[in-house]
DNA sequence: CACTTTACACCTAGGTGGTAAGAT
DNA sequence: ATCTTACCACCTAGGTGTAAAGTG
């Protein structure tokens, strides 16, 4: 995922479906971002892979991204899909935009949060989600995430560039870009796992979400374990 | 101002400064227009007059816009401006995207509510404002406005095109659009009073603010009380 | 005739990866 | 060498008044 100075979004935008919340009970829905280990990577271009690098740099300064909707009833939240389109990424240490602080080169996963509002309890975009009985947290193993200021992967920018509508200048005008039908196909030759990760598997997934999912397990998929390609022009 | 059937921002925005809340108390900050009086007008070209031209047309549905910044603590609201320039109006009684409902060709007046927030208390943009203990209203004479569907007079057009970012397209490139300091000495050779209505007299008062209000009072004085042109190009 | 609606060119505002220069 | 930054062209998304067509 890159990260840039003045905040950057994730692409695609982690998107979730609220179920069992009581209707008429008031909520928070926050985001953070925590490591996924204590390591540093680097991208090694002859093996495709990214490999250990060192052990983690020192912590940043931890932040929350609470939803914008945020507080809203249960019943307000199950009635559509939560999106945290707007959450922005920086490497920036001293950032002062209420954006999440990220070490380039880690990996990381995000977490969702559901916080019953107790009356006169404040949630801070800086400070550590509290722990507790109306606090749970969520988190999805196909989230993970490597950060980088530029793209060490060609198929990386590629999949962004045909997903990501604000990236449209760069897609080849020739041929339609391929259908995510298609790319879901032509992943599952070679990794046969991929097939079963359709949105018709998951009872109650929305088209559109199931999606988002699988557009996220091929980010993942590629960035960890990506064997076929060979050369890059990309450095 | 400008109505429209998917809804158009007013222009220039209310733009209020908050001061004397409880810094540690919620509050909600709410904007509802009511109508100034049981009339409906026409503009008179020759006499460049909005004249009474019967009675009000059956009452809409009531609509509130609530700031989204709400609910926030009486220390967020009173540390910024508290700007409204996301409210939409619209002349669609079917309007389903909670905007603010009007007749074209009535006088109306913007409020501003302030309400203290008891924990469970739920405001609904759809419903009329609770009255009570910890709701207060204010409005502003200056903001009074007439509500059309094409514009009736072009200096309130002018006006518009040369202060609104979004009109630029439409100005005259020849020269610099004229600033807002020369644009009050100009109306105020005609309408001596105005000369009192700057922003240095009203304490407390930033530059910025200033300048929307007599904004709001040339288009009011315009509209209502413009003696000098005497020929439209525009019907 | 007196308004209202629609399609449009022209803006603001801001999200993309590319590219070349900068930093370490 | 490797990673980061600043600037850019090219997009999306949406706020303007205009002009012509629509409405009753």
């Amino acid at each position: 995922m890159i990260i840039t100075k003045a905040g950057r979004r994730m692409f695609p935008a982690m998107r979730v479906k609220m179920t069992g919340l009581d209707p008429h009970q008031q909520y928070y829905i926050a985001m953070d971002i925590i490591p996924v280990d204590n390591k540093r990577y680097r991208y090694v271009y002859h093996s495709s892979k990214w490999m250990v690098a060192g052990n983690a740099d020192s912590p940043v300064p931890p932040r929350v991204y609470i939803h914008p909707d945020s507080p809203a009833s249960g019943e307000t939240w199950m009635r559509q899909v939560v999106s945290f389109d707007k959450l922005k990424l920086t490497n920036n240490e001293l950032d002062d935009q209420g954006h999440i602080i990220l070490h380039s080169m880690h990996k990381y996963q995000p977490r969702v949060h559901i916080i019953r509002k107790e009356c006169g309890e404040e949630l801070s975009p800086v400070k550590v989600i509290p722990t507790g009985d109306g606090v749970r947290a969520f988190s999805f193993t196909e989230t993970v995430f490597t950060t980088v200021t530029a793209y060490q992967n060609q198929q990386i920018t590629r999949l962004k560039i045909d997903r990501n509508p604000f990236a449209k200048g760069f897609r080849d005008s020739g041929r339609n870009r391929m259908g995510l039908e298609a790319l879901v196909e032509s992943y599952a030759f070679w990794r046969p796992s991929l097939r079963t990760l359709t949105f018709e598997d998951i009872p109650g997934m929305t088209k559109q979400d199931g999606w988002n999912r699988i557009l996220w397990w091929l980010l993942s998929f590629i960035k960890t374990d990506w064997k076929i390609l060979t050369s890059y022009q990309q450095r």
